[in-house]
DNA sequence: CGTGTAAGGAATTCTGACACG
DNA sequence: CGTGTAAGGAATTCTGACACG
């Protein structure tokens, strides 16, 4: 349905080659961080681990700093997108609820 | 039909999560790639990198190893292996010509 | 053959801070 | 606010080699 094994998810990135991926500096990566725009894990001794989603998510953040927007309403824009998927996922888990209570049928 | 981006063939992981991913030392991951067996990238400094395939293949490797299988039998599967699915990928590329000629048609 | 280890050096990453604007 | 940089330390990675079996 989604991806095969989640290798998108997986944290596995160290912050230099997320660097060579989005052409952004570490103090960048670190910043935004701080900013709360990205959550890398961490491994055992501390050092941060980045997705390819995470790079996505990075390079789109890239993409709107050019344009001058602000981390604060980057951060905002995320919220607003998260809430709404959420939204979105409790209505499909409660129309499958409803289908397997009451059959499938087509509307 | 394969993948999406291909996110498990990006060479992007260090030898220190690949021995967290795998279980395996980093020692034995160098060696498996002095006997043929793996190819990671390199960065411009030179460190290894990675990708999800390059996991999964030494998990494989790592599971015969446990069978007391030795690098060099692993090397010739591999490469029968790799061998018999080139066959198969000329086969496909070979009926996809014949189709776009003839018309498809089942058989 | 396959793996461990100590060795020495180079590159990586981390944090907290000062700087500029 | 967003980013650069120098600072010092700790962890990572690399190679070539010796060891054992």
């Amino acid at each position: 349905m989604t991806d095969n094994p989640s290798y998108k998810d997986r944290k596995v990135i160290t912050i230099g080659v997320v660097s060579e991926l989005t052409g952004l500096t570490e103090r960048q990566i670190r910043y935004y961080e701080e900013r709360k725009l990205i959550f890398p894990e961490r491994s055992p001794k501390g050092n941060r681990k980045y997705s390819f989603m995470d790079v996505e998510q990075l390079i789109d953040i890239a993409n709107k700093r050019e344009e001058g927007v602000q981390t604060y309403e980057i951060r905002q824009e995320m919220l607003k997108k998260r809430r709404k998927e959420e939204r979105k996922k409790r209505r499909e888990l409660l129309r499958g609820e409803i289908n397997a209570r009451f059959g499938i049928q087509k509307d």
